[in-house]
DNA sequence: TTGATAATTCATATTTTTATGATATTAGAA
DNA sequence: TTCTAATATCATAAAAATATGAATTATCAA
């Protein structure tokens, strides 16, 4: 499976890859992927004002890149795309060395 | 080296993923993975218009995605960046299986 | 029911990205 | 020199992403 396969599906991977590509979103991907977040604990660790982070939400959940469950009144967030956390693991691996200052 | 550690590194990775976030991009780094190119070989592989491709191309560069040298009267690409080719790979992996349809 | 909390949706302004035609630069050939 | 090829930059229009205040929906408690 050669890099080149990936020639015939630019879309779908550029989708995915806008998904992740926003600073904002990056960070709620870092609290998920500790595990399964509400939203009001998302907004409580990241700072991200609450409208945003349902905006951002959204765009995760259309990329199929997060599912939710709701339990009572809380919507329950988690990664579900199991490319998400082999890609962070690779960026973390070239951007966040312990030789980083 | 946990994935939290980019929590303080979201706007580099951030830009670094839009630098690849985009259908065209990805389709010139599938050409470049390959090896280097000239501007004119990744126009005649790609199909994307010469002031497009120009565009493209300033923006993997800012981005320290990809790299040049001149050769005469070509500039020749390459990619630059260590993380490139193992962030594809993921998502090869993930998006391009034999099993796809 | 009424009220409160959790979260989303709507509307809209701002910023960023992308596309494209016109112009400019650079290097080599004639 | 002058011409041409290779490539980049400029200008600008159109599309997409982002931020944010206001209104709405959903669930539960009193």
């Amino acid at each position: 499976m050669p890099l080149s396969a990936m020639r015939e599906k630019t879309e779908a991977v550029a989708d995915f890859l806008k998904g992740l590509a926003n600073p904002q979103r990056l960070l709620m991907l870092c609290a998920l992927a500790q595990g399964e977040k509400t939203v009001g604990e998302l907004i409580a660790q990241t700072g991200i004002a609450p409208t945003s982070m349902s905006q951002h939400l959204a765009k995760l959940k259309a990329e199929g890149i997060v599912g939710v469950r709701r339990e009572h009144r809380n919507l329950h967030y988690a990664i579900s795309h199991a490319a998400v956390l082999e890609v962070m693991a690779v960026l973390a691996a070239h951007f966040c060395q312990a030789s980083d200052g």
